[in-house]
DNA sequence: AAGCCCTGTGTAAACGTTTTCATTTTCGAT
DNA sequence: ATCGAAAATGAAAACGTTTACACAGGGCTT
């Protein structure tokens, strides 16, 4: 009753082959001869016949798949990356396979145990941490492994990201150009290597303009609206000390930077200036449009699968002559949440 | 040199057993004796030996593998339903493979075919459409598939969806109870069952309102932040025919109206009322906070999966005294971007 | 006419597991 | 001591492929 799949044999039986001449029929078309693969291909078309990709792989020792390590698939931010991966590795005939972290070393680890298990075939990292399994020996034989978004210092695996010091240079320098002075920084969690990058840019720029940093003007926030709202709350509630400017790490933290703004009367950019980070969709369309630095999410996304694949078909284990990270570049977005200072 | 990977045999020589010890000792601990056990682990420990899946999952015959259709990963829409389901698959032991159909039902069918492949066990979709290859027996034995999102009329899957048709008559009630009378409505593409559905509720409140339906007040969006811009410029252009309100079948297009209301120098909600539909993070954080339907996106996904494990659970096909679709509640959140009607 | 290569095909091994079945060992009860 | 059941183990089949190897036949070249 139950309809029983149709194998490899039942295709050759109908066919009146044996099973090997099938699977070249379909894999080496060129060796088998016309009238005998036709015969195959009416066999497979009666039989309904698909291939057991598992028994396949088995054989092949490998599993047609990509890992993908995301700290946490719900940030809408990694959508474009996901987006960007997927189109080039299905291009190339492979699955991604999205392993979602939160941040949790042991799901990382669990992740991480499907390369050896063989299955996965290789990984790409947006997590910005490295796996303990792939730590442990990365020297001998550089694992199938690509980094990006987050650079892991002293991790000579392939990577791909932006330049984080020096589009928040960028960044700090427009409001520098645009004549402020009291600029403050909304950065990231601490530990991570894009707050530590992105702060380093910042300082980078008011130091070669001649500006004394003040450290009270660095708020760590964690990406969000809402740690947005407490940076802008805690930055501007006293007058006398208020920056006339923000510059962001992220454009969620921007957003609440100028609801905060607008909560104690501010008017955005004649009263502060706001810059934020990533150029998401929503950037554009607030109220002010916000000025931001844009990040090619999707490219960056093109770029890692690329530099993995390329791994993947030549056998040579990379040239270990690293050529250095490869670095996506960015472009500030100049819109209406910055004007020139108010003084 | 390269490090071979070690398989079942090397542990079984190692401990000194066999090869169908050590698969007892890792499968069923209870029927090998305490000491062999041990001997085992140790051998495990030494050997670092991790089990090929794919062999394992060969004699099985299943994946392990849950494959989620989704029609574009890169809209954030989905993040929240995507954590939902991974979150419910990953505890029950299987993995999420995610297709990005891009809306081309070519990939649909080549996804699709995973699971007569083996290659998946079960499948989600949030695509709204029946892959063809499915579609054509449904009859006799029902596919391990959930549909989730967008329901598919005259499909007789387990399906959790929201009720559309009702969040939207709430929506619209709300701007009549305001003393709104002319209220337009910015919908989805044509052909979406979302669309249908919300359309439907729109009317429905109107007509019990006794208010008059004019087809001009409803614009065909696609759900973007443009789309919305572009119906707010055409519905508000005329200030003679222009609405006092207008609901929305998405925040990205409530968003979009509000910008080509402000252009017009309108004030929200004084001069315009907008509502939203979804409850994304940034309806809160605009200015001004839009009122808008939430969607319970995580539960969605959490339900969704809930659903699929059930029937993988149960090896009984579905009992087919369908219990109808699963319905999650919505909820009207109310904002600033709604007010009485100016009138 | 004998030898040879070339094309096309079949046989069987291999991939790394799990599990059935048979066999050995253990051990308590007679 | 002996028997028998229960517990523990091993041998081998099976899952569905791909491919190395062998082999058959046919058309060349000598």
């Amino acid at each position: 009753m139950t309809e029983k799949i149709a194998t490899i044999e039942d295709v050759a039986r109908q066919a009146g082959v044996s099973i090997a001449t099938v699977s070249r029929a379909l894999h080496k078309p060129n060796v088998v001869s016309e009238t005998t693969r036709e015969r195959v291909q009416t066999a497979i078309a009666a039989t309904g016949y698909t291939a057991n990709v598992m028994a396949r792989n088995l054989r092949l020792n490998r599993s047609g798949m990509i890992l993908l390590l995301v700290p946490d698939i719900g940030n809408p931010f990694f959508s474009a990356i996901l987006s960007g991966i997927e189109k080039g590795a299905s291009q190339a005939g492979y699955n991604v396979l999205i392993g979602d972290t939160q941040n949790d070393p042991e799901r990382e680890a669990t992740y991480a145990a499907y390369l050896r298990s063989n299955q996965a075939d290789a990984m790409i990292l947006l997590n910005g941490r490295l796996p303990a399994p792939l730590a442990k020996a990365p020297a001998n034989a550089t694992p199938p492994v690509v980094i990006a978004c987050e650079r892991i210092p002293g991790c000579a695996l392939p990577t791909v990201i932006i330049d984080n010091d020096e589009a928040s240079f960028v960044a700090t320098n427009h409001l520098i150009d645009l004549g402020h002075t009291r600029i403050a920084h909304v950065s990231g969690p601490t530990g991570n290597i894009l707050t530590t990058d992105r702060v380093t840019g910042y300082r980078r720029a008011l130091k070669s303009a001649g500006i004394t940093h003040e450290p009270g003007l660095i708020y760590r926030g964690d990406f969000s609206i809402d740690s947005g709202i407490a940076a802008g709350r805690a930055l501007l509630a006293d007058p006398k000390t208020r920056p006339t400017a923000v510059c962001c790490a992220s454009d969620g933290m921007a957003i609440g930077v100028i609801v905060a703004a607008k909560e104690v009367g501010l008017r955005i950019p004649h009263d502060l200036s706001v810059v934020g980070f990533d150029d998401i969709p929503h950037a554009a369309a607030y109220d002010p449009p916000i000025t931001t630095v844009r990040q090619p999410r999707r490219r960056l996304g093109e770029q890692a699968i690329a530099l993995l694949l390329d791994r993947l078909g030549s056998k040579t284990p990379p040239s270990h002559g690293e050529t250095g990270p490869v670095i996506i570049p960015t472009e500030l977005i100049v819109r209406q949440s910055t004007g020139p200072c108010p003084g």
